[in-house]
DNA sequence: AACTATTTATAAGA
DNA sequence: TTCTTATAAATAGTT
């Protein structure tokens, strides 16, 4: 859509390349929410530029695009794993069962194992480890997220508390006639 | 862009809804496939439609997304501390350095730690474990990706010194000939 | 940053 | 569902 059709590679260009990365992430996003909107789904759009900088969209408002990444891993993890099982690399039992992260106890003997094992780690074990952590931290994630609730809720309830104190000092005032 | 004009909310019909998310879902893939290629940058897309489903792009080829997300985590992470930290919840000191996953063995002393402290953690706490984590996930992914690469290869090759055997063993053969 | 000639996406319809 | 087509929207090159 322009002036002439455009080769799908790389713009040479350095100054047009930047002029059309604007455009079109700028365009992407519009698609991206009127997708949402229209149909009633969750989106969400992450694009990273050469020089490391970050632009991203979340239908349900920025700063949930953790909570989409979370929600994806939860959904794909089970997936990837079967699939890498299921490939070249099963070394270990052929039903072990699906493991998963209950404490940081578990987690801390996992890690110890691997770190005092030396390099005789294998791929089986980085992927395990990478549930674990996966699981950890989205744990972690959680609980911080409940302990931030808290502390809000109760400055909230201080605020409250000081609010009605000021009501009862006003109410004890005497009211202003005319 | 089509017979009419669009209303940007929510398409009633379901059936019609269906067929939009269909259609706008693949043209939004489309259109960041184009940006990556065209710009040289690196997007993801994530969609979760309300059933649930996931549909993802990312310009670095399925299953990267994790990357993406990992990648997105460390660039906002830095912000997101720093937006509660200057908010209403600084406990600790003013200036605390920026936080560094390095080894193993410093993960294994903060989750003991923070294990062996009861309930006596703080959002703080939380935060500085959510980024020691984080780090250790991407660490652990690299290191698999590595594995998983090098294993690869021996495979190659393996492949490769059978693959030679045989056309020595060919070579052997008498030509056929008419 | 605006402007348009074109290309592209897509809403309805078949 | 898949294809077609009229129309809306995006955007490449220009100013």
């Amino acid at each position: 859509m322009g002036r002439r059709k455009l080769e799908m590679k790389r713009i040479d260009d350095k100054n047009s390349r930047q002029v059309t990365f604007s455009k079109r992430r700028t365009g992407l996003i519009k698609k991206a929410r009127e997708l949402s909107v229209l149909c009633d789904v969750d989106v969400a759009v992450v694009v990273f530029s050469s020089p490391g900088k970050l632009y991203e969209y979340c239908s349900s408002g920025t700063d949930s695009v953790g909570h989409m990444l979370s929600r994806y891993q939860e959904s794909s993890l089970e997936a990837e794993k079967r699939t890498i099982q299921e490939g070249a690399y099963q070394e270990s039992g052929s039903n072990n069962p699906c493991p998963r992260f209950r404490t940081y106890k578990e987690l801390l003997q996992l890690v110890r194992m691997i770190d005092e094992e030396g390099n005789e780690v294998s791929v089986s074990d980085m992927i395990e480890l990478e549930h674990q952590l996966n699981h950890a931290l989205m744990d972690t994630r959680s609980t911080k997220e409940r302990k931030l609730t808290e502390e809000t809720q109760q400055l909230k309830m201080k605020m409250q508390v000081e609010s009605t104190k000021q009501t009862q000092q006003l109410a004890t005032l005497p009211l202003f006639k005319d």
